[in-house]
RNA sequence: GCGCCUAUAGCUCAGGGGAUAGAGCACCGGCCUCCGGAGCCGGGUUUUGCGGGGGUUCGAAUCCCUCUAGGCGCACCA
């Protein structure tokens, strides 16, 4: 069923149609037909509840002056069966619809009857979506641009499956290809230097501590019978081993980070099945593969990229690229009528030749979406920051999570679009006061655990909620009719909306600002309206809002992957 | 040179073709004998705060073209 809102929004116009196609049987709208328009909640209050903007759209066609046609309609309209008070046409020809100001207030007993699923939407069900998110290279630990993608990705799975979606998360492990020959070589030459021999880092090597630390390791576990194996076979093994250890290890920060994946995905495996092979072969057999210079070529410019791309290097090993092409193809074998990636800005040359080789393997390209994130800037002391405080290395995953916090760290990355460059200020994510809106939205929630506390301790009980007694119950929402009241009411309403809107555009900053909208307005509202007070009912009916409001925002919090913290 | 992203208040950013373009922070001034002051209320902060210029539209911050500025790409790396 859908909610209060929506409903309404759908009646009205339903009945905004009535109106137009009854003025235009009986001749005092010349035209035919009724256009698409909108009912949307205007930016000023005092142009109603709502407004639609349907008689400028059909000024042109009707020849007639859009108020004109605004009046018409309003004047045709049957608003009996509706909670309209009063139809207004203003400015250029809108028509504003003012509602009783109690008709978003069964909301409250909507959301107490379905507590974690108020918000919930239908529109996704029987849809299979994929979402990609992270995919760290395996060779070191996750770094700024990752947690970003982390939080983003995160919430958004959790708000398409809020949206009715069958979502799937998954991590793709980039376990294959010449990084991890770099990575390989890099063990082999600390591991060499660790046992008093000569090593060396090649070019694109790694220096990082953490491969001296993974070599330590092993040869506390295994000494060294390494020396004398040869150098491919000891590689391999190091590489195994290694991987193993930062894989798990990503898995823990991810954790830490509140971040749980359904699929870890193997790069390597798709090489292993033929995968990779049998996709290049379809290429070479669709005929859009050309070999120059000892490589195999993608036209990919003939499939909208700029450049033409190496899917098989003149040394005979596939590029990224063949295997990235393998892995989009097995993802849509496998069923998912969506796939969602989340990478990082620096990719954007590779949306259009992935789409482009996903079209000519006859796949649909715009069942996959790829979301581009802008950088992460870092600024402590009000400088750009680079260093972890406690590392003095570059700020990782784990770092941030440990300085800040999981929840301010997953509420920041989610403050903005992803297209845009997200300024992280550490100091601010650290700071116990009304600047921090990461505190200020969860001292909403522990504000309203505090007044339900104190209503228990002072006896008062609750009307039960049980859907029997329904109808005794209507009375306390209606009582609600102050000012501050039906604000926090009409926002609570906003809820499944803000919900639709951030699963259609992708974008998960909207829940995070809705949850400082819906704290502000909570916080007036605790502030002009008492909730325990000598009036049984009244409290009774304040209790019930402000434990609506609790479970809104619990509901918001857990897409954005942060606690409702009861006491702070 | 080509491509992607960005340009809105002092700062960081919202804004689904609509009415007088908003929020947070900063700054200034107020508010608890009362459910948590980690809060609230008020003030836009010297004429027009949407980078400049064209265009489409009844109507443009929003769509199109173009210019400028910044970020990021343009490997037989991933």
């Amino acid at each position: 069923m859908k909610d209060i809102k929506a409903r309404t929004q759908q009646l009205l116009k339903e009945k905004i149609v009535e109106a137009i196609t009854k003025a235009i049987h009986e001749g005092a709208i010349p035209t035919d037909r009724v256009p698409d328009f909108y009912l949307e909640v205007p930016q000023d209050s005092t142009h109603g509840d709502f407004a639609a903007n349907v008689a400028m759209l059909m000024a042109r066609q009707a020849r007639m002056a859009p108020r004109k046609i605004g009046e018409i309609i309003a004047a045709n309209m049957d608003i009996s069966a509706t909670p309209v008070e009063k139809v207004e046409v203003a400015g250029p020809g809108f028509i504003n619809f003012y509602l009783k100001p109690t008709w978003a207030n069964g909301v409250i007993l909507d959301i107490l009857r379905k507590g974690r699923d108020f918000g919930r939407q239908e529109f996704g069900k029987g849809i299979r979506v994929q979402v990609e998110f992270v995919s760290a290279n395996p060779t070191g630990p996750m770094h700024m641009g990752n947690a970003r993608g982390a939080a983003l990705g995160d919430a958004l799975a959790s708000i398409l499956k809020m949206s009715g979606y069958d979502v799937t998360k998954e991590f793709y492990i980039n376990d294959a290809g010449n990084q991890i020959e770099n990575f390989g070589l890099s063990l082999e030459a600390r591991y060499l230097e660790l046992l008093g021999r000569e090593g060396h880092i090649p070019e694109g090597g790694y220096h990082g501590e953490d491969i001296k630390e993974h070599m330590k390791a092993l040869i506390e576990e295994e000494g060294d019978r390494f020396l004398n194996m040869d150098s491919q076979s000891r590689r391999a093994y190091f590489i195994k081993y290694a991987l193993e250890k930062n894989i798990q290890r990503m898995k823990q920060d991810l954790a830490n980070f509140g971040v749980e994946f359904d699929v870890w995905f193997s790069e390597q495996s798709l090489h292993d099945a033929g995968k990779v092979t049998d996709v290049i072969n379809l290429l070479k057999q669709k005929g859009c593969t050309y070999e120059k210079d000892g490589a195999l070529w993608f036209r990919a410019s003939d499939y909208g990229a700029g450049k033409d791309e190496v899917l098989i290097r003149a040394n005979g090993l596939p590029t990224y690229f063949a295997s990235d092409i393998a892995y989009h193809k097995d993802k849509f074998d496998r069923g998912f009528d969506r796939v969602i990636d989340i990478w990082g800005a620096d990719h954007h040359g590779h949306v259009a030749r992935v789409k482009g080789a996903l079209k000519a393997l006859g796949y649909d390209p715009e069942k996959l979406t790829v979301i581009l994130m802008q950088l992460v800037r870092l600024y402590r002391n009000g400088e750009i920051a680079r260093m972890s405080k406690r590392t003095g290395r570059a700020v990782t995953l784990a770092d941030i999570v440990e300085e800040v916090g999981r929840d301010a760290a997953r509420f920041f990355f989610n403050m903005r679009s992803a297209d845009t460059h997200l300024d992280f200020d550490l100091d601010l994510a650290i700071k116990t006061s009304d600047e921090n809106p990461v505190y200020y939205v969860q001292y909403a929630h522990a504000r309203i655990c505090s007044i339900l506390r104190q209503a228990s301790e002072q006896g008062v009980t609750l009307p039960d909620i049980g859907a029997d007694s329904w109808g005794s119950m209507e009375k306390y929402a209606y009582m609600l009719t102050e000012k501050n009241e039906i604000e926090l009411i009409k926002k609570l309403a906003d809820f499944p909306g803000e919900i639709r809107l951030s699963a259609e555009n992708l974008s998960p900053y909207r829940i995070t600002n809705y949850c400082m909208e819906l704290a502000s307005i909570f916080h007036s509202f605790y502030n002009s309206c008492r909730v325990l007070t000598e009036d049984r009912d009244l409290t009774a009916a304040r209790l019930m809002l402000v434990q609506a409001v609790q479970q809104v925002l619990k509901n918001a919090f857990g897409i954005l992957g942060i606690s409702a913290p009861e006491r702070m």
